[in-house]
DNA sequence: TTTGCGTATGAGATCGATCTCACTTTTCGC
DNA sequence: GCGAAAAGTGAGATCGATCTCATACGCAAA
């Protein structure tokens, strides 16, 4: 059926050359005859001789290849990253391979083991846990390229980019206590993943301060998605003193409160106060816009590929920790509660 | 510095076997004695025996890899699709490997040149171009396993899962014009995509039943972003006699047509009647809920995964050639014009 | 005792590109 | 015009896993 691939042999002879004469033609390195160099190349083109970077990749070691692992690709978030990551990486060669860990980390522990076995350059991952991570101690150990972005994972050295989720989420329910609120609910992903911890952290830090005691009841979990979002809110606001105020976690969840407490018939901000974590781009349509924390989105790739590239040319410096800061984008979800 | 790699001649040494017998063990095929089996294995464990993809690759010819290569991974509509596929074929250990073409041909050759030299498995593919697609050509030709999504490209002899883009906008306009609509703009994306000439089809089709002319005042292009979409739809209404009615080829424009209107202080549906192609989740909660032409988002990756897996185990059956209906859901963007 | 088969193992070839090394031919300086 | 350096080339090794083939042993049937 398919034609045999050309290989370099194939080149070689129509060129009349040998192997290593053609290899270094292609490659100019090396002494080679204008003459013989000029066939080679003819006769590769006109073979269509594509190389095969298998072959290239069991010499050298490594494929020009890079794993990117986000938590859910569906999340607009790690798609914007992924998209950015994508073209910078490719100005310099790479390829991106992204499989997500779809938040588990059973899944994220296979995956790189996996992405591991095919020698891949290096690594771009948001660990999905906060604390079970021996196995990327274990990969940062044996030396490969990581960069963490969006979440840290304990005790590990590496190259890390992150937005200040705790001041950020702080700066959120402050605003939210300042506008008059103090049942202020929470919902977030799963407490395991360390943006949920941070954004958590902050949540009640704020709440500390202003002498607000934290109510379980006002804490919901749920996965990240629109629709488990939706199922989370009606929950939450079904109770009889229902929050007169949210903080939503990132903006799938964000969308997924608004169409809850649609749901409910409930008006934002008139009956519930809304601020989410991380800005989309529906956030000025919707009516009132919402207010949100808003994370420096577009710096977050671009660096990251930069790191991962200085990296994988051997760079042995110490691990850079870089924090963005978040900044909150007051709109109209928040009001004075209602008495 | 990385504790180099662990190879099986290193487990074969430790265990006192050659590497034949090893490979053996480790694979379970031909003779093997118990007792040196075990001793292999117990080998491998304690040095954390890895195997080398990229070695096994180099042996079979390919690498467990499929490559996917929408026309952005930003688009939520290949974002899901890109997730459904990677679960899919994780079931059947295979790595997807996201290569998106940004809807640039060019981009989109050297996509698939490249992912030729990894020696993958297979290509999912959106192509950019209805028409300039040579190179899918040579690579169908050459018997690579490809399955074409969303967009087929023309002479193509290959696996293709479409939605019925000229019959779903056909409705959308014929909807509009049922509501009294005559002057109905569209705002698509760039006329080279498949897509678009479907659903501009759609849309010429349902004007032209209707006895309407088509109005190239009325026909606006823009990249399909949420920010091009805005400045589009802006200079489309900011025409002296503007349109009634709006129809938009895919989410993130009409996303874009929302808030655009709403920054020139045009109220959907009093002012302009609005429906979309392709659902989004925040489809309900603008206020008023949006009219779109629904896709089957959920059977597509699934049923791409199932075609491809088919073709790498060697299936030379006529390429299937799938269409899936759409679904008008109608919703509150659409009423009458005002005269 | 010999033939023969099933079991078990290792030596070496293979995949394709690259690199080292050895060898030949040309060029140049003195 | 002679030797040394430079230029050009090919044979073969290498990367790691796998597969073919040859070999060797044990045991049973002839």
């Amino acid at each position: 059926m398919a034609p045999k691939t050309i290989t370099l042999k194939d080149v070689a002879a129509v060129a009349n050359v040998s192997r290593a004469t053609a290899a270094r033609a292609l490659n100019s390195y090396g002494y080679v005859g204008e003459e013989a160099a000029a066939r080679v190349l003819e006769a590769a083109e006109k073979l269509g001789y594509r190389g095969n970077r298998v072959a290239q990749a069991l010499r050298h070691g490594q494929l020009p290849i890079i794993g990117f692992v986000p938590g859910d690709i569906q999340n607009p978030f790690f798609a914007r990253i992924a998209h950015d990551l994508d073209v910078e990486l490719r100005k310099h060669r790479y390829n991106l391979l992204i499989a997500s860990s779809e938040e588990d980390v059973d899944q994220e522990k296979a995956l790189l083991d996996n992405l591991r076995a095919l020698n891949i350059r290096g690594f771009i991952l948001a660990p999905t846990s906060g604390d079970d991570n021996q196995h990327i101690a274990r990969l940062a150990k044996d030396g490969a390229p990581i960069v963490l972005i969006d979440r840290v994972a304990k005790d590990i050295q590496c190259d890390s980019i992150l937005v200040d989720n705790e001041g950020g989420a702080k700066e959120a329910v402050d605003y939210l206590i300042a506008n008059g609120h103090r049942r202020i609910a929470i919902l977030q992903d799963d407490s395991r993943i360390f943006t949920a911890q941070e954004r958590f952290a902050g949540y009640t830090k704020s709440l500390q301060e202003h002498g607000i005691t934290v109510d379980k009841n006002l804490i919901s979990v749920s996965r990240s998605t629109v629709k488990h979002a939706v199922d989370a809110t009606i929950r939450l606001f079904s109770r009889r003193d229902r929050p007169t105020a949210l903080f939503t976690v990132d903006s799938l969840m964000t969308q997924g409160a608004l169409l809850g407490l649609r749901t409910m018939g409930l008006s934002v901000p008139r009956d519930v106060s809304l601020v989410g974590f991380d800005d989309f781009d529906l956030a000025t349509f919707t009516d009132p816009q919402i207010t949100v924390v808003a994370q420096p989105i577009s710096r977050i790739g671009p660096l990251a590929a930069e790191l991962i590239l200085e990296r994988i040319k051997g760079s042995q410096a110490a691990p850079r920790n870089t924090t963005f800061p978040t900044k909150l984008i007051i709109r109209g979800s928040v009001s004075n509660p209602q008495i």
